[in-house]
DNA sequence: CAGTGAGCGAGCTTCCGCTTGACTT
C-alpha cells in the first residue's frame, strides 16, 4: 500500500474516493515545521542557517504520519504545486525521515489529473524549496528585528512586517490625501430636449469644437453667462453615431475577488466569507477557496457549457472561455467554482443562509464566466447650439447574455431616433453645481484589492492581515466600516517610513518576488538573497537604534488633576489614550478619554454615564464611566428607555432591533 | 466585557504562509 500526503483533509477524502483501497491518503494540515516562535531562529552569521522545529500543534499530525509512512511501501508527497507546497513536501521528508519520497503534483482534483500525476513522480525541487526558505527567513528577519525596535522606541507589544506595515501605510496615506484634499467647484449644464413627443437630455460637452474640461466652468457666474447664450439658441442634431457595445463576463472567483464581491453584495467581512467558504468546501459544494488561479478544469468547462445550453439555449454560449491569472500568481489550485455546474443554488435544499448566499454568488459567477457577452445598442449624438455642443448618450440592452445569470449594474437610457439636421425643441437648460470629491477611505474589500494589486499578501493571509492591523490598534473602522488610522498607526508608520523606507515600500514584495524567482530557477543562492538584504538592513538598524529618539506620545492638556491640582496629560496606554496626572508616580490619578459618551445614565449606579469603549481585541462594548467603581457593561448599545415587562434598560442590537438587556426577559420592541 | 504610565530588571511581546479544529468564555 502506498501513502499519499496532501495538505487539506477534505482534499484527502476526495482523492481517497477517486483512488479506492490501493492507496492511503492523509493530510499534513499545512506546514509541519517552522522557525521557533520564541526566538529569531536564523543564524545570520552562519549563512542564515534556519532552526526548524515542529510546533506543538503539528506534533500529533507528524507522529501519525510517521506511523503511516513506516507501514507504507512508497510515500508520495502530493502537496500543492507552488513554493509553499514544495517546502511542505521537503519538511515532511525531513520530519518523517523519508528515504525515497516521490513527489507528484496536480492542480485540479479530478480522477484524470490524479492518475496522470501518479504516472510522473519526480524528486523534490530544492530550488523551489530554497526560494521558500529565503521568503521565510526574510519575513522572519523583518518582523523579528523591526518589532523589537518599535517596542523600544514607541511602545511594547507593537509589530511590524512586510505585509502588515504596508497595509497600515496604505490606510495612513489615504487619510492624508483626504486631509489635504480641497474640493473644487464645477458646473454641469444639462439641456432637456424634445423631438416630436419624446424628451431626452444632453450634456454640454464642447465650446467652439473644443472639449470643455471638467473644472472649466467653476462658478455660478460662468454657468449663468453660458446659459444666457443657450436659452435662445436653436438646437440642431449635428451627428449621430450608432454602435454595438459588448460587455464581457467577469472571470470566475479567486480568494481576493470573492472577498471583494461578498463585501460589496452582502457586507460579509473577509473572515466571514472565508469561514463560510470553508464549510461549502468541506461539504463538497465548491473547489478550494484559497487560490489566486483562474484555471478551470476541462470537465467543469464542458459541464458549464452543457448546462448553459440546456437551461438558456445555444445562443447563450460562445464556446469555452479561459482566463489568465495575473503575473506572479502561484496557481496551485483551480479558480473558486461550484463542484458541479448543474448544482443550482435552488437544488441545494436546506442550507445555512450565509452559505446559500455565498454559494449562489460563486455559482452565478462561474456559470456567467462561460456565457455569451451582453450586447448593448449605443447611440451618441452631438447637438449644436450656437458655438456650443451638447452630447446625448443612449444605451439599450439588446441581448442580456451572461447578465441573465450574474447581475451587474448598468443604466438604460433610450433616445428617440435622431437624424442629422433635426431641429429640436428646447424645454429647459439646467445648470448644476458639483464638487470634486476626495478619494474614499479603504474598506475591507478595497484594501484587499489594493494589496493584491501589488502582490502583497496571499489568499490565506488577506483576512488575518486585516485582523492583525486592527488588533495592534493601528487602524480602526468608522461607522461606514471604513479604515481610519489610529494615532499609534500614524506614529509607527511614520517612524518606519522615515527610517526603513525600503522595507515598507509598496514595491518591496515585488522586488523580493523577483529575487525569489531567480532562486527558484537555480540562478541565485537563497543565502545570498538573504545576505543582500540583511547586511545593509542590519547596519541601518544599528544606526537607527542610536539615532531615533523614543517617541513621546504624551500630549499636554488644559485640565487639572482633581486630586492634586497638577496638570493632566494625555498618555498612550494599552487600551488607547487616557488622561494621567503629570505628577505620576506621586499621584496616580487617571481618567478615561477614549470613551465616547452616548448620553445615557448608568442604570446600575445612577451616578455615571454610559460610554462606548473597546476591548483589548478592538471589539466595541458599552460600560459605565465610573468604572471600576461601577462595573455595569453591555455588548449592545443602551437606549435611555426601559423595558415594559421587567424595567431593565433597553438595548439596540447590531441588527437595529430594540430588545431588553435582561437575558431572561423576551421583550422586543417592534419598530 | 476594563485602568493603563516610570524605573528597578526578569520574562515576554513580534513575522508570513500553509492548514483546521479544540479549547473555554
Amino acid at each position: 500500500m502506498d501513502l499519499i500526503i496532501v495538505e487539506s483533509p477534505t482534499k484527502a477524502k476526495t482523492i481517497q474516493k477517486f483512488l479506492g483501497n490501493g492507496f492511503k491518503i492523509k493530510s499534513s494540515f499545512g506546514h509541519v515545521r517552522d522557525l521557533p516562535k520564541s526566538e529569531l531562529g536564523v543564524d545570520v552569521d552562519k549563512n542564515f542557517q534556519p532552526k526548524y522545529v515542529i510546533p506543538t500543534k503539528a506534533r500529533k499530525v507528524v507522529s501519525e504520519l510517521k506511523k503511516e509512512s513506516a507501514k507504507a511501501e512508497n510515500v508520495i508527497l502530493a502537496t500543492d504545486e507552488d513554493r509553499e507546497g514544495e517546502s511542505i513536501a521537503w519538511h515532511l521528508a525531513e520530519a518523517l525521515k523519508l528515504k525515497n519520497p516521490e513527489r507528484i503534483v496536480f492542480h485540479e482534483i479530478t480522477k484524470g489529473a490524479i492518475d496522470d500525476a501518479l504516472k510522473e513522480p519526480r524528486k523534490i525541487d530544492m530550488n523551489l524549496v530554497n526560494a521558500q526558505q529565503a521568503r521565510r527567513v526574510l519575513d522572519r528577519i523583518v518582523g523579528y528585528k523591526l518589532s523589537p525596535f518599535l517596542w523600544k522606541k514607541v511602545m511594547k507589544g507593537l509589530s511590524a512586517g512586510r505585509v502588515q506595515s504596508v497595509a497600515v501605510r496604505l490606510v495612513v496615506e489615504r487619510e492624508r490625501e483626504i486631509e489635504k484634499f480641497i474640493p473644487q467647484e464645477y458646473w454641469q449644464i444639462e439641456a432637456l430636449l424634445k423631438k416630436n413627443e419624446d424628451e431626452f437630455s444632453a450634456f454640454l460637452s464642447k465650446k467652439d469644437g473644443k472639449p470643455i474640461e471638467k473644472l472649466e466652468i467653476n462658478n455660478e457666474k460662468e454657468a449663468k453667462k453660458i446659459l444666457e447664450q443657450l436659452n435662445k439658441a436653436s438646437y440642431i442634431v449635428d451627428s449621430v453615431e450608432k454602435k454595438q457595445q459588448n460587455k464581457n463576463p467577469l472571470p470566475p472567483f479567486t480568494t481576493s475577488t470573492l472577498q471583494q464581491s461578498a463585501w460589496q453584495k452582502f457586507k460579509f467581512p473577509a473572515k466571514v466569507t472565508m469561514q463560510t467558504a470553508q464549510k461549502l468546501y468541506e461539504e463538497g459544494h465548491i473547489t478550494y477557496h484559497r487560490t489566486d488561479s483562474l484555471n478551470l478544469s476541462e470537465v467543469s468547462l464542458a459541464a458549464a457549457e452543457k448546462f448553459i445550453e440546456k437551461s438558456f439555449g445555444k445562443k447563450y454560449t460562445e464556446g469555452i472561455k479561459r482566463y489568465k491569472a495575473k503575473k506572479n500568481a502561484q496557481e496551485a489550485h483551480e479558480a473558486i467554482r461550484p463542484t458541479f455546474a448543474d448544482r443550482t443554488p435552488e437544488s441545494l435544499g436546506k442550507i445555512d443562509s450565509r452559505q446559500l448566499k455565498l454559494y449562489t454568488l460563486i455559482w452565478q459567477r462561474f456559470i456567467a464566466s462561460q456565457m455569451a457577452k451582453a450586447v448593448f445598442d449605443a447611440v451618441a449624438a452631438d447637438i449644436t447650439a450656437n458655438n456650443y455642443t451638447f452630447r446625448a448618450n443612449g444605451q439599450v440592452l439588446k441581448f442580456d447574455g451572461f447578465l441573465r445569470v450574474y447581475q451587474m449594474k448598468f443604466e438604460e437610457n433610450e433616445l428617440p431616433s435622431l437624424q442629422k439636421g433635426d431641429d429640436l425643441a428646447l424645454i429647459d437648460v439646467k445648470p448644476s453645481q458639483h464638487f470634486t470629491e476626495p478619494p474614499a477611505r479603504y474598506n475591507e474589500a478595497t484594501l484587499i484589492k489594493a494589496l493584491e494589486k501589488d502582490g502583497i499578501g496571499r489568499p490565506s493571509t488577506y483576512a488575518p492581515t486585516l485582523a492583525t492591523i486592527q488588533e495592534r490598534n493601528y487602524v480602526s473602522k468608522n461607522d461606514q466600516k471604513r479604515f481610519i488610522p489610529t494615532e499609534t498607526g500614524i506614529v509607527v508608520n511614520d517612524m518606519l517610513v522615515q527610517n526603513f523606507p525600503e522595507v515598507v515600500d509598496i514595491q518591496f514584495t515585488a522586488n523580493m518576488e523577483e529575487e525569489l524567482d531567480k532562486v527558484a530557477e537555480g540562478k541565485d543562492d537563497w543565502e545570498k538573497t538573504c545576505k543582500d538584504f540583511y547586511v545593509p538592513f542590519s547596519k541601518n538598524l544599528k544606526e537607527k537604534y542610536e539615532v531615533v529618539k523614543k517617541e513621546n506620545m504624551d500630549k499636554e492638556t488644559d485640565k487639572k488633576c482633581p486630586k492634586c491640582g497638577s496638570p493632566l496629560v494625555e498618555r498612550m496606554g494599552r487600551f488607547g489614550r487616557f488622561y494621567a496626572c503629570s505628577a505620576f508616580p506621586e499621584c496616580k490619578h487617571t481618567e478615561s478619554l477614549q470613551a465616547e459618551k452616548i448620553d445615557v445614565p448608568c442604570p446600575k449606579c445612577k451616578e455615571g454615564n454610559m460610554v462606548s469603549k473597546k476591548t483589548k481585541r478592538g471589539k466595541i462594548f458599552y460600560g459605565c464611566d465610573k468604572f471600576p467603581k461601577c462595573d455595569f457593561a453591555l455588548w449592545d448599545k443602551p437606549l435611555n428607555e426601559f423595558c415594559q415587562k421587567c424595567s431593565s434598560i433597553l438595548i439596540e442590537t447590531k441588527k437595529k432591533e430594540v430588545k431588553c438587556s435582561n437575558k431572561e426577559c423576551d421583550f422586543t420592541k417592534l419598530q
